[in-house]
DNA sequence: GAGTTTGAAACT
DNA sequence: CAGTTTCAAACTC
C-alpha cells in the first residue's frame, strides 16, 4: 500500500497551497483497518479520533501532536483511486478503508468502518451545521472542518469518504474530514464526546470507547447496524486479544464489563502494539470472517470454516451458525447438521420462527390491549358511585373484550406449540386472563380516582 | 448467578 | 503443522 501525495490548489488562497497524502484504502470488514495501516512500517502512529468543532462533532488534541484527530467512516462500496482535491470529478467513490495521513512528523492510523444505513443515521440536529451531500450511492457525507477554513469545503464533495486532507508540516492545525453521516450517529451516541475535552486530550482512567462499527461489513442481524454492539467480558485478556469481540471487530471497548482493559485511547500504544501483533500472526486478523464463497456455493461463507466437533454447528458455539450461513466444503466440524436439507437444523430454523411469531402476537395483542384501555380513559365518563367502591362498567366493551381474547387465543398458541400439558396450559390462559382483568380493573380505578379528583 | 461446555485464538 | 492451553462466549442448571 503506497502513500500518495496530492495537492489541493484549486480555489485556495495560494498562502493555503497544501500537500495531501492518501493512501490507497482496503475493503470494509469486521475489522478496522487500523490493522493495515500499522504493517506499513512508521516510527509512529495514531488512531485518529473524533473531530469536534462541530456541535455533534469532538475534537481531540493529543499532546505532542499539531494535529486534529478524527475517526473516519465511508461507504462499503467501490474501490481506491488517486484523488484530486479541489479538482473536478477525478475520484470515484471508495471503499471503506483505512487512510494514513503522512505529515511528515506523525502517521496517523484511520479505523474506518462500513456506513451502511446512513440515511436514516443522520442526525436533523446536524445538518444545519455541517454540509450534507448525497453521492450516487444514496450515501449522505459530511464535510467536518477541524478549523475554520470555509473556502475549502464546497470542493469536496467528490472527495470519497474516509478522506483526510491534513496540511504539510509548519501550516498550522487544520484538517478536513470527509465523513458518512452514519459516523456522527456514532459520535452522538460513543462516550469518544464525553471523555475528550476541547482544553486537551483527557482520558479519565478507566474510560472505555467503543465506535460501533457493522461487523464484517455485513449485517449478521437484520438490525445490527443500529443495536449497540454486545459488551465484552473479558478479564485476562486486557481486551487486546482477538479473544475480545471489540477487539477483534476493531472497535474501542465502551460500556464493556472487562477488566483491566487496554483496548481504548489511553493505552493507544499497547493497543497498536497489539494489534500488529495480531497481524504478524495473521495478517487476515482483521479481515471479515464471512465472506463470498466459490461459485454454486451460498454467497456467504465463514472465510476458514469452522472446526466443530460436538455442537453439530447448530450452536452458536459455532461461527458459521452464528453468523446464520451453512457450513461449506472447507469447514472441518464433525457431525454437521447446518446444512440446507439436515432436519435437525429445519427444526431449528421452524421453532425460532415460531418463536418470532408468537413474541410478535403476543405484544401485538398487549398493545392493542393497552391501547383500547388508553383510548378508553380519553373518550368515556367513567361513572363513579359515591362510595360504594364500584368500578365504571363502561370499561367492558366490546374492543376490550376482543383485545382479552386475544391475548388469551396468544397465550393458548403459545402453550401448544412448545407442547405444553393441557392442565399448565389452561393455568397460563387462566393467568392470562387474570393479567387482562388486573390491567382493566386498573386503569377502571384509575378513571374514577381521576374522576372523584376533578 | 454459578458452573459447565464449547471452539477459536494463542501458545509450545 | 499438530497438540495443548487459554480464553470468553454460549449454554445449562
Amino acid at each position: 500500500m503506497s502513500t500518495k501525495t496530492i495537492s489541493i490548489s484549486e480555489s485556495l488562497n495560494t498562502s493555503l497551497h497544501k500537500k495531501i497524502a492518501i493512501s490507497p484504502l482496503k475493503s470494509p470488514s469486521k475489522s478496522l483497518k487500523p490493522v493495515q495501516t500499522v504493517t506499513m512500517g512508521g516510527s509512529h502512529f495514531k488512531t485518529i479520533i473524533p473531530l469536534a468543532t462541530q456541535p455533534n462533532v469532538q475534537q481531540i488534541q493529543v499532546p505532542g501532536s499539531r494535529f486534529t484527530y478524527v475517526r473516519l467512516v465511508t461507504s462499503t462500496t467501490a474501490n481506491p483511486t488517486t484523488l484530486q482535491a479541489g479538482g473536478p470529478t477525478t475520484s470515484t467513490m471508495q471503499t471503506a478503508k483505512p487512510m494514513v495521513v503522512n505529515t511528515g512528523t506523525v502517521r496517523m492510523s484511520v479505523p474506518i468502518a462500513p456506513a451502511q444505513t446512513m440515511k436514516q443515521m443522520v442526525p436533523k440536529s446536524i445538518t444545519t451545521t455541517t454540509q450534507v451531500m448525497t453521492n450516487a450511492q444514496t450515501q449522505q457525507r459530511l464535510i467536518m472542518p477541524a478549523t475554520s477554513l470555509p473556502q475549502i469545503q464546497p470542493n469536496f464533495t467528490n472527495l470519497p469518504p474516509g478522506t483526510v486532507l491534513a496540511p504539510a508540516p509548519g501550516t498550522g492545525n487544520v484538517g478536513y474530514a470527509v465523513v458518512p453521516a452514519q459516523y456522527v450517529a456514532q459520535l452522538q451516541q460513543s462516550s469518544l464526546v464525553t471523555m475528550a475535552s476541547s482544553s486537551g486530550f483527557h482520558t479519565p482512567t478507566g474510560v472505555q470507547t467503543q465506535a460501533r462499527l457493522p461487523v464484517n461489513g455485513l449485517s449478521t442481524a437484520p438490525d445490527s447496524s443500529t443495536r449497540p454492539r454486545k459488551p465484552c467480558n473479558c478479564t485476562k485478556s486486557q481486551c487486546l486479544k482477538l479473544y475480545c469481540d471489540c477487539f477483534a471487530n476493531g472497535e474501542f471497548c465502551n460500556n464493556c464489563n472487562c477488566n483491566n482493559c487496554f483496548n481504548n485511547l489511553e493505552h493507544e500504544t499497547e493497543r497498536l502494539k497489539a494489534i500488529k501483533t495480531c497481524l504478524d500472526r495473521n495478517p487476515g486478523a482483521f479481515k471479515p470472517k464471512i465472506g463470498k464463497g466459490k461459485q454454486g456455493e451460498s454467497d456467504r461463507r465463514h472465510s476458514k470454516g469452522c472446526n466443530c466437533k460436538r455442537s453439530g454447528c447448530l450452536k452458536n458455539y459455532c461461527e458459521c451458525y452464528e453468523a446464520k450461513i451453512m457450513c461449506s466444503s472447507i469447514c472441518k466440524c464433525v457431525g454437521c447438521k447446518n446444512f440446507e436439507e439436515s432436519p435437525e437444523r429445519k427444526t431449528l430454523m421452524h421453532l425460532a420462527d415460531a418463536a418470532e411469531v408468537r413474541v410478535q402476537q403476543q405484544t401485538a395483542a398487549k398493545t392493542k390491549l393497552s391501547s383500547q384501555i388508553s383510548d378508553l380513559l380519553t373518550r368515556t365518563t367513567p361513572i363513579s358511585t359515591s362510595g360504594g367502591g364500584r368500578l365504571p362498567y363502561t370499561f367492558v366493551t366490546k374492543e376490550v373484550v376482543e383485545a382479552t381474547c386475544e391475548c388469551l387465543l396468544d397465550q393458548a398458541r403459545q402453550t401448544e406449540l412448545s407442547g405444553q400439558p393441557q392442565a399448565l396450559a389452561e393455568r397460563l390462559i387462566l393467568e392470562e386472563f387474570g393479567h387482562c382483568l388486573m390491567r382493566i380493573i386498573s386503569s377502571a380505578g384509575k378513571a374514577k380516582s381521576d374522576c372523584i379528583n376533578c
